[in-house]
DNA sequence: AGCACGCCGACT
DNA sequence: GTCGGCGTGCTC
């Protein structure tokens, strides 16, 4: 048992295999499944994950592993065994599987050096290479390229006198602390103080406090500053055997500083009582088992979930808390760490990598037993899963949409079917998918349809923006908008003003020919950020000044088209001077803090209205907001995706339960250029169920899922051509290798033609039934494997894609 | 991916 | 004759 199966640190096909490297002896026993190691690889050193170990290899002659990188597997068994099932399902490699379940800190970081041998003769070494090295160790290769030294250090490579170094680095530091402590008793401490010169004072008082204090390490820092001493003082008594000296490790705890007050179970409803019973059952019996936990906003499933968990702490078991990235909010983290104390880690995207990791470790050291957290929390270590929970379940950012391409939903299922306990899935608003399976029983439907105190809904108001139009009215906010803004005004109440910005976000157009000024790269239109005057892609990064006049018309009557925040919040100051309005959206929360900040602002009454675009439809709880208004509802209804109905009906309904939570009641006005159509409208009733029935007929008309699965291939070249008819020959191909029941939509324009000067093509398959898809598309992704490495073609696979973009 | 090897045209 | 362009094939 001495040789390693390893997958290398390299995303590509042929690679995307198990290497055998032998185990040296002195590693025998160390080595373990799921550790990371270094390995050669070829002439460099490379990062690989440890697979399996086995007695012996189909291969004669391996190479030796060159060391471990890890004291303990980083992945245990379990999520081995889901790295796997995760490239079966998404076709990802393996490596990038193992990678993604993984903090970003673990991910290697190389480094590529020369040296000067030490076989090398200095004296005949000319003096120019000597004079490259400047009397330094080494030199990176990166230095070399840029100041034209390469060609001549690598002559000397050949002659042996200067040698290429790889390294494989680790991406953070674990950080440390430097403490002292003693390890003698009170009594001797008492004798050696007694035994010291009278000169030495400082030194008395120090170990006066050792004799109060004990043989507990203290941090140095602290101790010095406590005592009023220099580090001479420390470094005298350890010379004397007195003190000692370690560095230990801390975590980095991103909420060090903050105190959460405790909370307790609160009585549930008859609602919640209902929902809960279930699940508790399922934890009991430890079995699996998915929940389709279906609650008006306002119903009070996080609850739920707080006492879900409480009977997982009980068992002596863990739990995963998947919560969308924009509502993991501090408001949110409140909620569990009151609960749970320090029981509880943070995972999201506002962390260091470095918080990231110590979390991290906190979970896999068993420290603590709830982890909440966004997307790839999903692959918390936890040994001993006793519930895994996903609030807002319907989000699309659940769904990764770089390789691998997973979503978060699917991964909890297969996780908790091999730890054998519940996932709870939780919505105002499910996904369309998973309310058919909750139908169909595949999921067990817990509903949850009354408000907690039985606070009616908001009263919802829509507003016909061409009527309005019609009636001289151009300003972007209609009169009874307007009107009801006055009021909350005049009595103190809160309002929220939302603006759906995605879809067409500001973009920049000639008001007497229409011509829109266009990436030159891509097919999108350019976005106007107004802070520096600039129009940017948001696919490809070009930027570029705002012309002047019309490039088509020569006309000056160059303007920016759709509302960006920032043109509300103007146009509010101009109609509304003594409304205070904090503005949130990307531009004023990007700095590390400011969304809370703005958050506190509001909620202590420093401001009447919050104004912001996606990242407010989510989890805003403040009693004092009594008036919403959605100042255009239709933005994304437009959009060439299937799913943009149900996204359009889901946000209205989550920015619609912002309103009057408590005992005030709210108003909601939505104002929208498509009043008729059914999105807008039920999401006005409130009427999730009616929306789901009308969606669904839609959905089966067009074979869509829930009633069709889809998987999307995208084709990429820099010719037309060759994006054209490689994506029809894996149209033709893949269609010859399903049955006649799966249609595969193809060659079409993808609804991005042409991206970064690249074309684009797609091609759609849709099936119910094909267990030799997976398959096919594996042998189509072989077949191009050398056009893809060398002839720049690109081919991207997405098993159900959340956007057809 | 990233590297070596090898074959071909362009230059001191 | 040598330098450097990139196409091809391999990595335990």
């Amino acid at each position: 048992m001495n040789i390693a199966s390893v997958i290398v640190d390299v995303p590509a096909r042929q690679i995307d295999k198990t290497f055998d490297y032998l185990i040296p002896e002195h590693l025998l026993g160390v080595i373990q499944i799921g550790m990371r190691v270094i390995v050669p690889f070829g002439p460099r050193k490379i990062q690989g994950f440890v697979t399996a170990i086995k007695g012996e290899s189909a291969f004669k002659q391996l190479k030796k592993i060159i060391e471990p990188m890890d004291l303990t597997p980083v992945l245990n068994q379990d999520l081995l065994a889901l790295g796997d099932w995760l490239t079966e399902t998404t076709l990802c490699y393996k490596i990038s599987a193992y990678q993604v379940m993984l903090p970003a800190a673990l991910k290697a970081k190389y480094e590529k050096k020369l040296r000067i041998t030490k076989a090398a003769n200095l004296e005949k070494l000319f003096d120019d290479i000597q004079g490259i090295f400047a009397n330094r160790d080494h030199i990176l290769w990166q230095e070399a390229v840029e100041k034209g030294f390469l060609s001549v250090l690598q002559k000397e490579v050949t002659k042996g006198n200067v040698e290429i170094i790889y390294e494989v680095k680790e991406r953070v530091k674990k950080k440390k602390r430097k403490v002292v402590f003693t390890k003698i008793s009170r009594d001797e401490l008492i004798s050696e103080k007694a035994g010291l010169t009278a000169q030495a004072i400082k030194q008395q008082k120090v170990l006066d406090f050792f004799i109060q204090y004990g043989n507990e390490p203290i941090d140095v820092h602290e101790l010095l500053a406590k005592l009023g001493v220099t580090s001479s003082v420390i470094n005298g008594l350890m010379k004397k055997g007195i003190l000692l000296q370690k560095e230990i490790e801390v975590y980095r705890d991103p909420y060090e500083d903050r105190t959460f007050t405790k909370s307790n179970p609160l009585p549930l409803t008859a609602d919640q009582e209902n929902a809960i019973k279930p699940i508790l059952a399922s934890i009991q019996g430890h079995e699996h088992a998915n929940f389709l936990l279906y609650g008006v906003t306002g119903s009070g499933k996080t609850e739920v979930y707080l006492q879900s968990i409480q009977k997982v702490l009980e068992k002596g078991r863990e739990a995963i808390v998947l919560v969308p990235e924009i509502s993991l909010t501090p408001q949110m983290v409140k909620r569990f760490k009151g609960r749970f104390g320090d029981q509880v880690a943070v995972l999201h995207s506002g962390l260091s990598i470095g918080e990231k990791y110590d979390e991290w470790r906190k979970i896999q050291r068993q420290e603590v037993k709830v982890v909440v957290g966004a997307r790839s929390a999903i692959f918390a270590p936890f040994q001993n899963l006793g519930i895994i929970i996903i609030d807002e379940e319907h989000e699309t950012s659940y769904k990764q949409e770089e390789n691998p391409k997973y979503h978060a939903r699917d991964v909890a299922i297969q996780r908790a079917a091999t730890h054998r306990c519940p996932v709870i899935l939780g919505s105002a608003t499910p996904a369309l998918e998973s309310f058919a399976r909750a139908q169909k029983g595949v999921y067990q439907l817990l509903s949850m349809p009354k408000r907690m105190n039985n606070q009616a809904l908001p009263a919802v108001k829509i507003i016909d923006m061409r009527e309005e139009l019609r009636e001289g009215n151009r300003s972007m906010f209609s009169r009874m908008l307007l009107e009801k803004i006055k009021d909350r005004l005049e009595k103190k109440e809160q309002i929220v003003l939302f603006l759906n910005k995605r879809g067409h976000s500001s973009f920049v157009m000639c008001r007497d020919c229409g011509y829109v000024v266009n990436c030159p790269n891509c097919d999108i239109s350019l976005t106007y950020h107004r802070f520096n005057q600039q129009m940017k892609c948001h696919y490809c990064g070009y930027e570029a000044h705002v012309p002047g006049h019309c490039p088509e018309c020569q006309s000056e009557h160059i303007r920016y088209f759709g509302t960006g925040t920032q043109k509300v919040e103007e146009e509010l100051a101009k109609i509304l001077p003594e409304s205070r309005v904090i503005r949130m959206d990307v531009d004023t929360t990007s700095r590390k803090g400011a969304h809370e900040r703005l958050l506190d602002q509001f909620q202590e009454g420093h401001a009447d209205i919050l104004l912001g675009t996606q990242m407010i439809a989510k989890g805003l709880d403040f009693p004092n907001i009594t008036l919403v208004g959605v100042l255009s509802a239709d933005t994304m209804l437009h959009l060439p995706d299937f799913r943009s109905s149900e996204k359009t009906f889901q946000l209205l309904t989550q920015v619609s339960g912002r309103a009057g939570r408590h005992e005030l009641e709210g108003e909601v006005v939505i104002q929208t250029y498509t009043p008729e159509h059914y999105s807008v409208e039920l999401a006005g009733d409130q009427d999730y169920r009616r929306f789901y029935e009308q969606e669904m007929m839609v959905r089966k008309l067009h074979k869509y899922p829930p009633f069709y699965f889809i998987s999307l291939v995208t084709v990429s070249h820099e010719e037309l051509m060759k994006a054209v008819s490689v994506t029809e020959k894996i149209t033709t191909y893949i269609q010859s290798k399903l049955s006649r029941e799966a249609i595969c939509l193809g060659p079409v324009a993808s609804p991005i033609p042409r991206i970064n000067n690249r074309y684009r093509y797609q091609c759609l398959i849709k099936y119910k039934r094909e267990p030799g898809l997976g398959h096919a598309l594996k042998k189509m992704l072989d077949h191009y494997q050398q056009e893809m490495n060398s002839g720049g073609l690109q081919i991207s696979v997405d098993v159900n894609p959340f956007i057809l973009m």
